[in-house]
Order: structure tokens, then C-alpha cells, then sequence
DNA sequence: GCCGTTTTCGGCCCGACTGTTTTCAGTCG
């Protein structure tokens, strides 16, 4: 449900059409109204720019997906917080209908019937309804469908929407390999938002391939972690998973495999983009084939590279498809030369058990190196985070010595500096004076406490911080945590402004519950020429490895290893970091 | 409701699966 608040944010405003689209439908409203409410809610919620700025300069229509119509209640919610076009909309449709659509299965047609017939507008009446048998006399309703019903709503309460990148990525790596092990399976790839690295994925998209696709359906749904068959056919078949994870799973011929994994990786929108151009090119593209449509012939597709090769585009990476601007690169043959997690060779961000990590200096640094980093920096906390054991300036003299000491025993095989990362008040302030901080190799400040403060607040506060000639890098810029938190409020033209003129280092915190800056504002900051640091933020050995969540979101934001400091030889690192004083 | 290098009007992806039908509507991705 949005806010009707003063303040509205590009994500508010977003909830807000997708509840205005949701009820449209409800009513009945031709599908493509509803679609262009939906579209301009995904571009508002992919926008890196504050959408109160873009209407300031009266540019609303200037996005994409955004209107006359749609821009004129923009406007109205901005100015007045209110918009009468919903209020109205609202008496004709209750607005808990729309909660009702989260049921799996359960579609507008459906949510509008119930209502209409019983009177139906919440999920209690819903459930109430369904034990009391009373839907099954409604037209195209039976038993079946009632069961559906009330497993949806058990389902609902069982699982909270979209889950973090990190907690899928482990589980769909075991399901890819458990499905390469079946008799018949030539392939398997993980498709849809999981393969595109989004910072949070719905349902697992799977592909495999075999020509056989029966006894592969079969095995999937016979899983003895699967709790529920929610599809089962020859080519789809989708379950959920004893750990509250959804999969859907494709089965294709191994020579329609690069079709058919184009099409399930997409975005959406990547693939109108494509089916646009194919058509233009005299093809209709499906996930079975590339078809003439002079003679209806069929060119079948084993891999993607074909695939793109045929509409006369390079292989676009799949972190870059989110009709951002790919297809037209590829067409004119600029697509980025993307980072890999092979090009880093520092780490620049990490703690030991000096505060709140659970490792020696040693054991990172070895750690670290068995890793084939060069270089790392142990930034523990500074003094007044407490709870993490932050380290006094006596303590932080101390653990110069200790670094020292590991470092002339590990000789060659990695560089040890000293660092902190050092909290950013909230009054602004550093956590340790300008003195102390001159004399560490290297300073992340970042943001941990007072997250809620009000927007011109929290954007100075970081800016404080980025204007600082001794903080090098900026630790998780936001402090938003996935799926939990938010980030604080900022202001983040300011933001950026400020770090493009003090040549301060923006983190991308590779942690997958940070993920911090996330994609678009990483891409802006690259744009602007601002220096990007990914890091692990790593609290153990064993968290050196999560880097490829932070690589993955530095491909989405189209980022070359040119652009990340931690992808720098050593001297050209420790150069930068001398002239920075 | 949005959009436009064939269009300012007429498109906007469409195939798979399910449960209810006895040939199809609704939902999903």
C-alpha cells in the first residue's frame, strides 16, 4: 500500500501505479492501460535519478513509459500528495482487492468475480469462503480450484516475495549441478533475473537440455525437497522447495537450447527490444526458434551466440539485458569490455577479530593470498561502534605492530596495509581526528547509525565525509540492506556531485545483502569518472569468495576493470592512495 | 496509456499449463 505522504519517493510513486494498475484490471480496464501504468512503475523503479528533480525540471516526460496522463499525476501526487484519479478509482474498487492478487493463481479475472458474486474483499473473506465451499458454485470454479485457493494463501503467509541474489545463488548452483547429472541432460543453465545478477530474484528460473524431456520433468518434480508441484508439463514445470524457494524449470532439444535461453534469461523488456529488432530484420524470434517470416523457416538456435549473431548483434552478457541501452551498443559493436572477478587483485575492505571479524590478521591475509590477491587492507571499525568492538587509537597503534609483524612473515606473497573503516557520526563528524586518520594507509568511512535521519541531513553528513582529503573510499554508500532495509534517504545528484570533484572512491560492497551501490547509481558514478572500490566487506576468509556478487553487480552497471581500483596494479594503487595524503 | 526512421492511429508477445469446459478462459512468465 503507498504512502500518502508529503514526501514521495521514485519507489512510492511506483507502488503507487502498480496498486492503480492492479485495480484497473480488477475493474476490467482495457489490458493496455494497465501494462502502461505497470511500465511506468518498473521505469520509476529502475530510475537513477530523484524523480522530485526530473519534475522540478519539468522533464517528466522525457522518461520512458511516462506520458501526458501519467505525468499530470505524477504532478499532482508530488504537489499535493494526493491524487483524486485513485481516490475516485478506489470507491468503485476496494483497494484490499488488490492484496488478493498476490495469491498465486488467483488473476483479476478471478478476484473480480469474487467480488462481484459474494462480496468478497479481503483475504480473510477470501479463506472464509473457500473452507465454506462457497466458491466452487461460481462459473469456471470447482473443488480443485478452492484448494488451490487455500494452499495459495498458506503459500502467502509461508514466503515474503523476492529473495536476496545470495540466498538463491548457492541453492540454484546445487539444483544446476544435481540437473547435470541426470541421464539425457546435455546442459543446464540457471535463466531469468538469477542469471541477469539482479540484487534479488523471484522465482528460480532453470533450463536444460535434453532430447528426452519427460524422465528430466519427472526427476524435477520428484525431488524429495519439493513440497509442492505447482506445474508439470513437458517443456515447464515449476515446484516449490522445502526452503521456501520457487523453481521453474524449461526442458528444450539441446539444438534449441540457445532460443530457448535467450528467451528465459530476458529482461522482458531486453526481449521486446529484440523481437523488435528481428522483426525489422524479416525474423520472428520465440523461444523455440528464429523464423522467416517470408517462408515461415525455421533457423534453430543451439547456442545464444547464434542466436544474437543472426539479428547482426554481438553476444550481449546477460547482466546487461534490461534494455538499458544494450542492444543498440551491441548493434554498433560498443558493448563494455566488462570487469571479471579474475581482474581484481585487492581487497581494500575487510575486518579481522581485531573488531567484529572472526579471523586473525594472518588468517585474512592468507587467506587472502591463497585467493591470488596482491594486496589487502585490514579496516576494522573505529571506536564508537562499540557493539563491533570498533579499536581505540591506542588499539588501532597496536594492531600496526601486529600487521607489521605479519606482513614481514608472509614476506612476497601479499601486501598488508592498515586501514579503518571509520564511522561517519551522526553529527557528521569522523570517528577519529584528522591526525589519526593522516597516519592509516587507508580510510573507508561509512554510514552505520542514525539511518533514518531526514534527507538534507544524511545527504551533508555523507558529503562531510566525501570531502575529507583523508578518506579514500566511501563504505556502502547507502547502508541498505536486501531485502530488509531500505537505504538512508539521500540526495544522490549531491552525492554524486560531491564525489566526482574530491576524487573520493565509491564502494560497491559485494555482500549479497548489501550490494551497495547497487547497479544504476554504480553506473552514473562510473559515468561521472568517479573511482569505484568492490569489496567484500569480508568478516572470514571464506568471504573473499562472495566478490562475485559485487562483480556481477559492477557488469550491470556496464563497469570496466579500468574503473575499479581494486582492479589497479599495486603501484598505481598505492600512487593513488599518496596523492589522495 | 504510451509510442512513432514505413504510422499521430492502431498496435501493444504469446505459448504453456491448469481446471474447467466438451473447445476454452484464466494465469503466468
Amino acid at each position: 500500500m503507498p504512502k500518502l505522504s508529503s514526501r514521495y519517493t521514485n519507489q512510492s510513486l511506483a507502488e503507487t501505479f502498480r496498486l492503480i494498475a492492479d485495480l484497473l484490471e480488477i475493474k476490467g480496464e482495457v489490458i493496455y492501460k494497465t501494462l502502461a501504468y505497470r511500465k511506468a512503475a518498473d521505469n520509476l523503479t529502475d530510475l537513477d535519478r530523484d524523480i522530485n528533480e526530473v519534475a522540478k525540471e519539468g522533464a517528466l516526460t522525457d522518461l520512458p513509459g511516462v506520458g501526458k496522463a501519467i505525468a499530470e499525476k505524477i504532478d499532482e501526487l508530488l504537489s499535493t500528495g494526493k491524487l483524486k484519479f485513485l481516490d475516485k478509482l478506489a470507491e468503485e474498487v476496494p483497494l484490499s482487492l488488490a492484496d488478493l492478487l498476490q495469491i498465486q493463481g488467483l488473476g483479476p479475472k478471478k478476484v473480480g468475480l469474487f467480488w462481484r458474486e459474494l462480496g468478497i474483499t479481503t483475504l480473510d473473506e477470501l479463506k472464509a469462503a473457500a473452507e465454506a465451499s462457497k466458491l466452487r458454485d461460481l462459473p469456471g470454479m470447482g473443488a480443485k480450484s478452492e484448494e488451490k485457493i487455500l494452499a495459495g494463501i498458506a503459500a502467502l503467509a509461508r514466503r515474503s516475495g523476492r529473495k536476496p541474489l545470495g540466498a538463491a545463488w548457492p541453492f540454484a548452483q546445487d539444483l544446476l549441478a544435481w540437473l547435470r547429472s541426470l541421464p539425457g541432460v546435455t546442459a543446464t543453465e540457471a535463466a531469468g533475473s538469477l542469471r541477469r545478477m539482479k540484487d534479488t530474484v523471484g522465482d528460480l528460473d532453470i533450463l536444460a537440455a535434453a532430447t528426452d524431456s519427460e524422465p528430466v520433468m519427472q526427476a524435477f518434480v520428484t525431488r524429495a525437497d519439493v513440497i509442492e508441484i505447482i506445474g508439470h508439463g513437458p517443456t515447464k514445470s515449476s515446484v516449490e522447495f522445502t526452503n521456501g524457494l520457487r523453481a521453474q524449470l524449461w526442458v528444450h532439444p539441446p539444438e534449441r537450447f540457445g532460443t530457448a535461453l535467450q528467451y528465459a534469461t530476458g529482461s522482458k523488456d531486453h526481449n521486446v527490444r529484440l523481437r523488435e529488432l528481428a522483426l525489422n530484420s524479416g525474423y520472428s524470434l520465440s523461444e523455440h526458434a528464429l523464423k522467416r517470416t517470408a517462408d515461415e523457416s525455421e533457423i534453430t538456435c543451439a547456442t545464444e551466440e547464434e542466436v544474437y549473431q543472426a539479428l547482426g548483434l554481438s553476444w550481449i552478457p546477460p547482466e546487461l539485458r534490461e534494455d538499458r541501452g544494450e542492444v543498440q551498443a551491441a548493434k554498433a559493436d560498443a558493448l563494455p569490455a566488462l570487469i571479471t572477478t579474475r581482474d581484481r587483485v585487492a581487497e581494500l575492505h575487510c575486518h579481522s577479530n581485531w573488531s567484529d571479524g572472526k579471523a586473525s590478521i594472518r588468517e585474512m591475509a592468507r587467506g587472502a593470498a591463497q585467493r591470488g590477491l596482491k594486496l589487502i587492507v585490514i579496516s576494522d571499525h573505529s571506536q564508537s561502534l562499540g557493539i563491533a568492538n570498533g579499536l581505540t587509537p591506542e588499539r588501532l597503534q597496536q594492531q600496526r605492530a601486529e600487521i607489521e609483524a605479519v606482513q614481514a612473515d608472509l614476506g612476497d606473497s601479499i601486501r598488508i596495509l592498515q586501514g579503518s573503516e571509520v564511522e561517519i557520526k551522526a553529527d557528521g563528524t569522523l570517528d577519529y581526528p584528522n591526525k589519526i586518520l593522516a597516519e592509516l594507509d587507508l580510510v573507508v568511512a561509512s554510514l552505520h547509525t542514525s539511518l533514518g535521519q531526514p534527507r538534507a541531513q544524511i545527504t551533508q553528513r555523507l558529503i562531510n565525509a566525501i570531502q575529507n582529503p583523508h578518506v579514500d573510499i566511501i563504505g556502502h554508500p547507502t547502508g541498505r540492506m536486501i531485502p530488509d532495509r531500505e537505504g538512508a534517504d539521500l540526495d544522490m545528484d549531491a552525492v554524486l556531485a560531491a564525489a566526482a570533484e574530491s576524487g573520493v572512491a565509491l564502494e560497491i560492497n559485494a555482500h549479497p545483502s548489501r550490494l551497495d551501490l547497487k547497479d544504476i547509481y554504480a553506473r552514473r558514478a562510473a559515468e561521472l569518472g568517479i573511482p569505484l572500490s568492490i569489496n567484500t566487506d569480508a568478516h572470514a576468509p571464506q568471504h573473499f569468495d562472495l566478490i562475485h556478487f559485487g562483480i556481477a553487480t559492477a557488469r550491470r552497471a556496464w563497469v570496466t576493470p579500468e574503473q575499479v581500483i581494486n582492479c589497479w596494479d599495486m603501484d598505481e594503487i598505492l600512487e593513488w592512495l599518496k596523492n589522495r595524503g
